[in-house]
DNA sequence: TTAAACAATGTTATAATGTATCAAACTTCA
DNA sequence: TGAAGTTTGATACATTATAACATTGTTTAA
C-alpha cells in the first residue's frame, strides 16, 4: 500500500492510504476490546467509507461489495453500516444520507462534519468548544444529551476559487 | 382560537395557540417583504408543522391536506415545505426526515434544535455562543459556512422521569 | 466432538421518502 | 384581454431503508 494519491480534495493533503491502514487497525482493536466481530463484510465497507473522504450512499457502496459479480442486497450493507456507526468505527451524514469513516481515536464523540458542497469532502471536527456550548445550552433547558449531530455545509478552502 | 392544550409535552408550557397565529401572522409579513406569496397550501402546511411541537414527516402531513376527502400527491406537499424551508418559515430536521415550524423572528439564522426521542418535542435554539464556536472551527480550516445544521437527541425535561 | 445456542449473512419482498415531468389552473401586468 | 410567469394537479418513478424468515457460520459447554 504505497498510494497516497488523494482523489477527493480534502481540505489538507496528506498520505491518505496510510491514514485509513492505521483507521482500519484501531478499528480491530476497538472490536477486539469490545468482544464484536469486525467480519470481512464489515471490514470492506469500513474501507470504502474510509477511501473516500467524501461521504458514501449505502446505494453506492452496494455493488462495490459484490466479488465476482455477485450481487449483495441492501440489508448486508445497512446491517454493516449499523455495526459500524454503533461501534463508532463510521457516522450517518443524515442530511446527505451518506456514511463517512470516523477518524478521531477518542472513544466516544458527537459527529461534527464540515461538509463541502461543491467537491464533498466531510472534514470531521473535534471541537471541545462547540460540545460545551451546546451542553450549556441543553442545560438551560435541563435536556439531557444522548447525541449530537452538527453538520455544517458550505465551500471548503480548495472550493472557493 | 381558544384551544391551549398542549399536545405533545413542549418543554415549558405555553398557550400554543397564541404562538402559532403569531407566528402565521410573521409569516404573513415576511412573505409580504419578500414579495413571495403565501398560498393557502403554503398556509395550511406552515399551520400544520407548527400545530405540533413533534416535526412530522412529509407523508404524516399529506392526509392532513387532502379535504372533502380528495388525496393530494406527494410534490404538492414537498413543494409547500421547500417554499417554507426556504424562506425561513421552517425547518427540515433531517435526522428525522421531518419538518418543524421556525419559532425565531430573526430574519436568517441556522438550525439548532433539542430533539427528545421519547415524546419527539423539538426545541429549537437561538444560541450565539453555539454559533461562534462552530465559525471560529470553520475559519480554522478556512472553510466558508453557507448553512449549520445541529440536532441533538436526548431526553426533555418532562421525560427525564 | 458434537449439538445447542447465538451471531451473521442471504434472500425476497416491501415500506418510506423524495423527485421528474408535463399538463392545467391561476396571477400578474402590460 | 392576453401573454408570461407562477402555482398546483397528476402520473410515474427514483432513492433510501427495513421486515421477515431461511441459511450459514461461530462459540460454548456438556
Amino acid at each position: 500500500m504505497t498510494d497516497n494519491t488523494i482523489t477527493n480534495t480534502p481540505s489538507e493533503p496528506h498520505d491518505h492510504a496510510h491514514c485509513m491502514t492505521s483507521a482500519l487497525q484501531r478499528a480491530r482493536q476497538v472490536c477486539q476490546d469490545k468482544q464484536v466481530r469486525l467480519t470481512p463484510i464489515r471490514e470492506k465497507v469500513l474501507q470504502l467509507v474510509w477511501q473516500s473522504h467524501r461521504p458514501l450512499g449505502a446505494y453506492e457502496i452496494l455493488p462495490m461489495l459484490s466479488e465476482n459479480g455477485k450481487a449483495v442486497a441492501p440489508p448486508t450493507v445497512y446491517r454493516a453500516l449499523d455495526f459500524l456507526v454503533t461501534h463508532g468505527l463510521a457516522h450517518r451524514i443524515a442530511s446527505l444520507n451518506a456514511f463517512v469513516g470516523c477518524s478521531l481515536s477518542s472513544a466516544q464523540h458527537g459527529s461534527q462534519f464540515l461538509l463541502c458542497r461543491k467537491c464533498g469532502v466531510a472534514i470531521e471536527l473535534e471541537a471541545p468548544a462547540i460540545t460545551q456550548a451546546i451542553a450549556h445550552n441543553a442545560d438551560q433547558h435541563r435536556f439531557k444529551i444522548d447525541n449530537e449531530s452538527i453538520e455544517i455545509s458550505g465551500l471548503c478552502q480548495c472550493c472557493q476559487h
